[in-house]
DNA sequence: TTGAAAGCGCTAACAA
DNA sequence: TTGTTAGCGCTTTCAA
């Protein structure tokens, strides 16, 4: 560890107490434009940086934010987490990011890691529950842990039921009468909701949905399964899929039987993801605002840490639909 | 912040000094068994979490190491800093999160606020280079920074001359004899040597390459750029492309003019990125070892960060090529 | 095997 | 406007 110079070094250089060189650094006034000066140079001097952790230690908090995740890899995360990065920056905090691959031992771990660093806050996307026997304020973000309490626990989440249902409409309203709901086993609860919200919108419009059913959330597996579904059953003339990875493997399924897409069936799948604009068709794919639901994240947490009750323990940020080639 | 129990609180209450119960907590030995239950319990009772701040205070090192990188939401660079914080977290470090949108104003502040954590160790991945007025060890990770002094910076690169090379070589066996190198202007210098290594290839193989120039790397704005160049010369048989996303520009375009892909043209991208494996046609691509850049990178700095000087202060990780339909 | 005590670098009363 | 000083919670010598 390394750096040299202290505020007791700076003091003694400028000649004047540690007390006064802190307010200097913090500009808590009580203190004139000369010594300010003559101080501000020999930190310009001597390279001198305050140490944030003698800062923390003192002050009792880290200026450090967690973030628990299952797995920044997947692009819907790593959106959500460059989101808060920049926006909790401006106001001095730092991103600590646990990855969790879905496990909860190892959330466990970095949870207990989280708390040992005294971090100013947790933000919590990994769809657990976490009692902290600290006071930490802990923030749910994208996934609904489970058992979760309403008014008690803090969440910002997206409206997959709303996702759901603005996939199956969009379908219903270009002329689908027979809808398949692609999904697949996960521990992800938004996939529920967003076949949710799809059923129900295809119930209310007088339809039956059909459920195909994938292994895991994996587009060659995706292609089994509707290959499978579409070999074995009356064709359908649409698809709902919970997320882009599942809609891409339908469409390589449907290719392979020789059935257009868009023309004999469309597709809809979810996360607005990188390949959905550049895949060929196209992907019509529900959008999630992750700005919106980080930067609500990140102002409910900031409020905790001032020790303000958030407006809202509870925040569902609305998605849109992006129409395009697969439901043209 | 918050956390009541101090070690202080557990030897007052378990009727020992804070230097056993210290002692017990690090295992440094020179405590009775008995002794040690009995503050283990009081631990336990209290919900007691050693305060990292403030042994890190005391050790003058934090357990931390930051990340410095353009964009998390790059799935390349999300990969990497996967395998670093899975890693590094075996061995006790947790990881900062930096991202810089490529604004070195913002990756300096974001430096100073490393420096000021007073993190263990640095891996910058921005392609900048860093001038640390302080001991804090450095490592360079997938871009060489601007100015790299070798022996002296330390750097985990991939190899982008082999993965140009085997790129375009993959053309040239498959029976390409024009070939064009599809690229874009852009910080990372990394394009420029996949377009090196292509070019001696194709070069070596007799064969003259052309460049295809994007203004930006970006999926349509390849497209315009390859539709633009098809229309006014004479069609390459063969497309190396600077990566995935260039890679599906041009495919589109070709698309559009009705050229058969892999038939009238192959084409190869780079990055093996989640789209490749699932476009259709799916991409030819080069894979890059991210476990391997990652352990690499993570092992340099930790040997530094004990002050020992690592094996290699330059290491080259090899990359393979994936073939798939885009050059069948 | 244990304890006393100094000190890491900083902030914030309190006093001047 | 400035200084003195007591800690924040921990590790680590040194002594017992």
């Amino acid at each position: 560890m390394s750096q040299k110079a202290s505020i007791k070094t700076i003091a003694e250089l400028s000649g004047v107490s540690v007390a006064t060189v802190s307010r200097i650094i913090n500009q808590n006034g009580r203190f004139s434009a000369e010594t300010e000066a003559r101080v501000r140079k020999i930190m310009d001097d001597l390279n001198y940086y305050p140490n944030t952790v003698a800062k923390s230690l003192r002050q009792k908090h880290s200026m450090v934010i967690g973030i628990i995740v299952p797995d920044i890899t997947n692009t819907h995360f790593s959106r959500l987490i460059l989101e808060i990065e920049n926006y909790l920056f401006q106001y001095g905090y730092s991103i600590l990011i646990c990855n969790t691959n879905e496990d909860e031992n190892l959330e466990q771990r970095h949870l207990d890691t989280l708390i040992s660093q005294r971090v100013s806050g947790i933000l919590c996307l990994t769809g657990r529950r976490h009692i902290i026997p600290v006071n930490i304020p802990v923030v749910y973000l994208d996934r609904r842990p489970e058992g979760y309490i309403e008014k008690e626990d803090y969440l910002v989440e997206s409206d997959n039921l709303m996702g759901g249902c603005l996939a199956a409409r969009s379908l219903i309203e270009s002329g689908c009468r027979s809808i398949g709901i692609v999904y697949a086993p996960t521990v992800d609860i938004n996939h529920n909701m967003r076949c949710e919200g799809a059923a129900q919108m295809i119930t209310e419009a007088g339809l039956v949905p059909a459920y195909i059913k994938a292994q895991r959330v994996s587009a060659p597996i995706a292609t089994d399964a509707v290959m499978d579904y579409f070999k074995n059953n009356p064709s359908p003339d649409g698809l709902v899929c919970t997320n882009d990875l599942l809609a891409v493997g339908a469409f390589l399924a449907l290719m392979e039987l020789g059935i257009s897409v868009p023309g004999k069936v469309k597709i809809t799948g979810y996360d607005d993801s990188p390949l959905a604009g550049v895949y060929s068709p196209s992907l019509t794919s529900i959008h999630q605002d992750a700005k919106a639901m980080s930067k609500c994240a990140a102002d409910m947490i900031l409020k905790m840490i001032d020790g303000l009750p958030p407006a809202k323990s509870h925040e569902i940020i609305p998605v849109r639909l992006i129409s395009r080639e697969t439901t043209a």
